[in-house]
DNA sequence: ACCTGAACACCGTTCAAGT
DNA sequence: ACCTGAACACCGTTCAAGT
């Protein structure tokens, strides 16, 4: 938080323009947003002229994918901490958390994973690898919920439904479509959880 | 189709200019989605200058705020066809798939509903009542499936927890994070809609 | 009351030129 | 190889002026 506004450098050249760029451009994400980000704000906080970031990024989606596959590759490190217990409903529960408090955490870059300004499909590789990645994470988790191979169709079929359920609940909170105090939140979640099965439960 | 571009007026004035902006708006959000959509654009295609815009909406987010909450208008609409089956699995079933093709049909509104572009919270009131409205509408349909008043507590956590899947599913769609061929997306909600049930039944 | 033109302060992106 | 200034084609928004 100090060293980090070493604005007048000596030399004409930088360096790590790249890391500079970036780092900046996840600092103004969470201050103004995706849809308010520009290449220009970016690089005057720097200290560097626009053009410059051309040479580091081929134009600003491609920023902006390296920022959303890093933030997926941070929602990976999440999921990773496993539940202390090995009840089935325990592990889900603790992976649907750790994701939610990950998203309320970090609103913007998430709107910007999962965002319009990002064509995953026609972006940089990086960005697919990274959510490909984290999906992996999750099938790990149905897997061990589920007691089945990761790669079956019941755990594909089961983690898809889980993402679906848990990124809709992050999502509805990130844009205000549900009111709570931010303190209950994850009551909320569970409340979710056990109304889901509660009504599954009658179908069945 | 063929009235819509009758460009060239006779008169100075116009009349429903907020309805030709508006459709128009409407045609080039599916054109270019939310993120491309500019003022300029639409007003130039209407045949009218971008200053007049602003005699009928007072800025580029109240015109993107009113082309939402007809969108949730419409999806209200979508809701309210029930099943004509009484399971409750059946009932959930239905509404489920009748929000998913609403969304998968109408992409880029979809987006813009629930897109960072728009703030519902400081934004017209006619975006948070179309929404609540439709929330409504869901509410409805878990009191159906669940046989409890519409305003228990219940029903209101179900509510949340089926909107937080289906909007999950539709949007992980919709950004192209899953993978299959349109015509089994049907297939797939029905799929995790039971692998969901499996999962829950499990951890009871 | 409703619409326009000119202007301001921003954008993303390109291109020739500087170090 | 890396960075800059000027320029182009766009934005959203405002303001004085036209019908």
């Amino acid at each position: 938080m100090a060293n980090k506004s070493s604005r007048k450098r000596g030399s004409y050249h930088i360096g790590n323009l790249d890391t500079l760029l970036l780092d900046e451009a996840r600092l103004v994400l969470a201050e103004v947003g995706p849809t308010k980000l520009s290449l220009r704000g970016v690089s005057d906080r720097v200290g560097v002229s626009a053009t410059a970031t051309y040479h580091h990024f081929s134009n600003k989606n491609v920023l902006l994918a390296h920022l959303a596959a890093k933030g997926f590759h941070e929602l990976s490190q999440v999921l990773r901490k496993r539940s202390n217990s090995s009840e089935p409903y325990d592990i889900l529960r603790t992976g649907c958390i750790a994701y939610f408090k990950f998203a309320r955490q970090n609103p913007e870059l998430y709107q910007l994973m999962f965002g319009p300004e990002i064509q995953a499909e026609r972006s940089i590789a990086e960005l697919k690898a990274a959510r490909a990645e984290a999906f992996g994470d999750l099938r790990q988790i149905i897997s061990e919920v589920t007691n089945e191979p990761a790669d079956s169709k019941t755990v594909l079929d089961g983690a898809l439904a889980s993402w679906s359920f848990t990124h809709g609940i992050a999502s509805l909170f990130i844009h205000d479509v549900i009111h709570y105090p931010s303190s209950t939140d994850i009551k909320l979640v569970d409340k979710s959880l056990k109304a889901l099965s509660q009504i599954f439960l009658q179908g069945k």
